[in-house]
DNA sequence: TTACTTAAAAAGAATTATTCTTATATAATA
DNA sequence: TATTATATAAGAATAATTCTTTTTAAGTAA
């Protein structure tokens, strides 16, 4: 993903394309591990080295609320970002912070077979998304 | 669950039985609903007026250390807790802050197969959870 | 039952993550 | 190029959680 790229998919949303939420997307496609604001904050920095924190609280906001991110949750309590909107899942490292993003068609298949058959009760099903928790032989 | 029975709980992993500890396993048990830390100091503070903020985070940690609870993750950043342990899913509202369960032996057979089979390259699978988003229609 | 030991709780300060407010700056557009 | 709306900077405010120290109480052994 190339800035031009970036810079369309911002505009694409109609947003307005200032060289703040630009870097932020950039950094998020190229740190590429699920960062957090304080990731993003650090790979920054050289580009944007007046940014207020703020600022990108706000971006990474108007980012989720247009589709362009996701937010990622996990037990430590700092919110994480993902730039991957097609439809995966994550692999946990139960024993250091490691996110690794899992795609996998089949799976998802078999699930959305599932869940298109299963009525649950009073809920309305959207989508799903699979918590993979393990250890990495990496870590 | 009663009293003796969480009492019971407790002592079961060695650990000392503490009106505290009694009544905020307690009130996860009887709010039923993924409480946050706030809702649980809310809920015991007829039974617990001078229990210290920090010592409810404290036990809290404890008793996810010891596996008598477990952590729920939202995209609202607060933790939540659910008392129960055997392995079941989350149903997430998409509109509000709603978590319930959902059990489904059928879906755990189906993914338990599923991920015995796989091999994902360089990780160890240790178990799954399914966040399955929608709405519900009393919300 | 009583005293002892050790772990737990209280208090409140500290830290961290995130949000809010307001003035200033800048992108898109006409 | 001027205009207008929106975004950013700055930093204060808030909210959630953790840490440190002192005090208290649970479990154990005499």
């Amino acid at each position: 993903m190339n800035i031009d790229q970036i810079r369309e998919k911002i505009a694409s949303k109609g947003l307005k394309i200032t060289p703040q939420r630009v870097a932020i997307l950039e950094a998020i496609y190229n740190l590429n591990n699920h960062p957090t604001a304080e990731n993003i904050a650090d790979y920054i920095k050289i580009s944007q080295p007046n940014i207020a924190i703020g600022t990108i609280y706000k971006v990474l906001e108007i980012l989720v609320k247009n589709k362009i991110i996701k937010k990622v949750t996990t037990e430590a309590d700092k919110m994480r970002y993902d730039g991957i909107t097609e439809h995966h899942h994550h692999l946990y490292c139960i024993e250091c912070d490691l996110i690794e993003d899992y795609f996998d068609e089949e799976l998802n298949q078999i699930l959305e077979q599932y869940f298109a058959k299963k009525k649950i009760n009073g809920f309305h099903f959207k989508n799903f998304v699979v918590q993979i928790n393990g250890t990495f032989d990496k870590c």
